[in-house]
Order: structure tokens, then C-alpha cells, then sequence
DNA sequence: ATACCATTATAAAATTGATTTACAATATAA
DNA sequence: TTATATTGTAAATCAATTTTATAATGGTAT
């Protein structure tokens, strides 16, 4: 079974192993990865062997081979749907970003309160939160981004979860209590900045 | 000293104390602060206490003395500013985020080599990257935003390290190489939605 | 007042997970 | 064939969290 913070470095040694790859390289060795990522080389094995993947002792590891492994990992057979609620500022960003794809995901609708968003052209269609059920229902969702503002935000996130939501990536500053089968992943884009500017703060220039 | 995994449960028990407080609540127990935060109540109790924060027993936590101390670690005693290089579809929506103001930070400027991109109006100035050591020693700017595409990251990311930047917020899908006195702070849409699936793909249901 | 008890404060122990150290195995290059 | 760089893995160490235990204290009820 592999951990939260698991996933989190396989992701990282991923896009080191793309740059790498990029750069015309065939193979790679821990330590090259280590540098890359800042995580130690043994822990690098390590996390590879758990995985049940092997590298060459001498040879080092073959970026295709790893590159293909951790898609079997973390890609999806089928392209997954998600959606996207609150139309906001960061939701509008959201709604226009263009990479779903390249995970083989698809934002199929986006959702809003407010009928004047609702009119204004997106490459995804804009509904109201009525149609949350169908559109779950219909293109059989489990993943949301929540971009709602803090006062809606626990409401919403209810709703979602009723109507079958499992995972949450949530840009909503509000602590979301969900049932244990739901799993929440929180950016805070005020707290992240203050936790930056305290910690360099307090470090000596 | 304060560990970032403190920081960030510190700002996640901040969260939880001011909508205790929007309830009308005057006082929190740590049990409470565990149950709205999932963070085990000695663990509060001990986080508090290493800070030097008191309450009383049998009384609980002041939720206003508190928040204060909180305050008094993270707060910051001038207004810091902020400067955002990229103004794509996420750095656009962040030039027109309203909330930095309630973190006594201000974003002075924004960057961005598109000339079009300058012309458009936003309520911070947006320059040229050449003026940004310029705005950077004039403004004492320390944290930088960055929200370019992946093929300049780096570059601009060295470029803000080189005129001074010390911490960096990150949303650029990259891993920044960066000198040991520079702190980066990854935010990464996609590999969080990744996992989101992952985790709860494997989880039975 | 007094006794009771809920809560903080703190230490110690146990557990878990991450990191480092150490070294054997082995494929590659010379 | 030999030397060596690298993986693979076990063991040891370290750090963070959780659990357990207990003392201190102040509020509440009587």
C-alpha cells in the first residue's frame, strides 16, 4: 500500500524523470534522481522497489521503463470525469486551465450559483448546482474542485458528497468535514504564503 | 523552533478557532480543536504549549487570546510585499485575488513578457521582467509568486533568486533548483488531483 | 467552604514512518 | 577477468505522532 506522502515523491521523481527525458537521456541513476528531487537516492530504491520496480545494479534505471511503470501506477485506464463548482476567480482559471488531459482526465461541467456565469462561454458547459446530481450521475464522477467562497463552502461540499463526490481537491478556505470515505486535499493559497514568509523570515539571512 | 509540518497545523487550528469564534464561541477546548481539525488533542495541546500559549484548566483556550498569540507568530508587524511573475490563466486569476490584504501582505506587481498582457487592466501595475530588480529593491520584495510555463521556470526562477527573492511560491508544473537560503513551496494542481484519484481509487468502497 | 471533576500541562513510553548506514549482489566497462 | 559503480535490502537511527499516565488547577455544585 503506498502512502500519502508516497505518492507526493513518486509524482516528483516523474517529473525529474520527464525533464531528464527531455533532455535526450535514456537512463537514470538514483543519485541523478536524488539531485533532481532533493530526496535521498536510497529512499528512491526504495520507494521503486516497493512499487515492484526494478532497475539494472550498475545500469542504473531505464526512464522509458520507469516512466511507463508509474503510468501503470498512477494512470487511469479509462479518461476519468471530473467537475468543477464556483466560477470565481480561481475557478475561472480552473475552468480554462487546458492540462486534464495529459492525466487522462476530462472537466466535463463546472457549476454556479450565479446565472450570469452560467451565460458566459467556457469550452465546458455551466450549469446550475440543480444538474450537480445528473451531471455526477451521467458521466459517473467521483472527483470535485471546490472554488467556492469560505461561507458556502462546508454547504456545498455536503451536497457533493450526498451526491456521491469521494475526493475533493479544495481551494476553499474552510476546514471541510466529510465522512471517513471521502478524502480532502485543501489548497490554501494565504496559508501556503504564510507559512513561506514566516519560515524565511525566521531563518537567518 | 517551528517545524513546517507545525506551521501548517498551527494556521489548520487558526482556521478551525476563527469560525468557532463566527459562531459566537468564547472559549475552546482542545477536544474541540481536534475534533474540527482531525489533529489529536494532546497534539494541540502540545503544539499551544511549545509556542508558549496558556490556557486554563478546566477553562480551556481563550478563543481571542488565542487567535492573538497566533498573531503575534505569523502575523507581521509591517505590511510585506508580494510581486507575481506570470499572468497565464492562474496567475491572471491571482492578480485579481482580493485576500492578501487580510495577511498583511500586498501584491506590489505583477510580471509578465507578453507586452499585451501589460496592457491589460488590472488593479496592481504589470511590467516587463526587466524592471523586476528595480520593483524588487524599491518595494524590499522577498516572496515572489511564480505562475509561468514549465519551459521558463526555471530560468525566471533563477532570474528572481539572482535580484533577491528568498521564497517562492510555486505554481509552475517544474522542480526549482534553487540555492539552500531559498525556500519553495510547490503548488501543483495537477499532481494533487493525481492523487486524489489514486487514493481514493485504492481505497475499497 | 468544601469536595468534585473537567481540563490543561507535561512526561514517559510505544508506535509509526522516514532517513541513514552498511554491505552484499551483480552487471558493465576496461 | 578484474575492478567498480550501482542496485537491492536489511539493520540501525532518527523524528514525529500517538498513547498512556499523572499531576496541577480552577470552575461548579453542594
Amino acid at each position: 500500500m503506498i502512502s500519502l506522502v508516497q505518492t507526493k515523491r513518486l509524482m516528483s521523481y516523474r517529473m525529474a524523470l520527464l525533464r531528464l527525458q527531455k533532455m535526450g537521456l535514456k537512463k537514470a541513476y538514483s543519485y541523478v534522481l536524488s539531485e533532481e528531487t532533493g530526496v535521498s537516492a536510497v529512499l528512491i530504491r526504495k520507494d521503486f522497489s516497493q512499487c515492484g520496480i526494478k532497475g539494472r545494479r550498475r545500469g542504473g534505471y531505464d526512464i522509458r521503463e520507469l516512466l511507463d511503470e508509474l503510468k501503470k501506477l498512477f494512470g487511469r485506464e479509462k479518461e476519468q470525469n471530473v467537475i468543477l463548482v464556483g466560477l470565481g476567480n480561481i475557478g475561472s482559471a480552473l475552468v480554462r486551465f487546458e492540462g486534464y488531459r495529459q492525466s487522462n482526465l476530462k472537466l466535463v461541467a463546472a457549476f454556479d450559483i450565479d446565472p450570469y456565469k452560467r451565460n458566459r462561454r467556457y469550452s465546458v458547459p455551466v450549469y446550475s448546482p440543480d444538474s450537480m446530481k445528473d451531471v455526477i450521475d451521467t458521466f459517473d464522477v467521483s472527483v470535485a474542485i471546490l472554488a467556492v467562497p469560505e461561507f458556502s463552502a462546508q454547504e456545498v461540499c455536503n451536497f457533493m458528497v450526498d451526491n456521491g463526490i469521494r475526493g475533493i481537491l479544495n481551494f476553499a478556505p474552510a476546514l471541510l468535514k466529510v465522512p471517513r470515505h471521502v478524502l480532502v486535499n485543501n489548497i490554501n493559497i494565504m496559508i501556503e504564503l504564510d507559512r513561506l514568509m514566516y519560515h524565511i523570515g525566521v531563518r537567518p539571512r
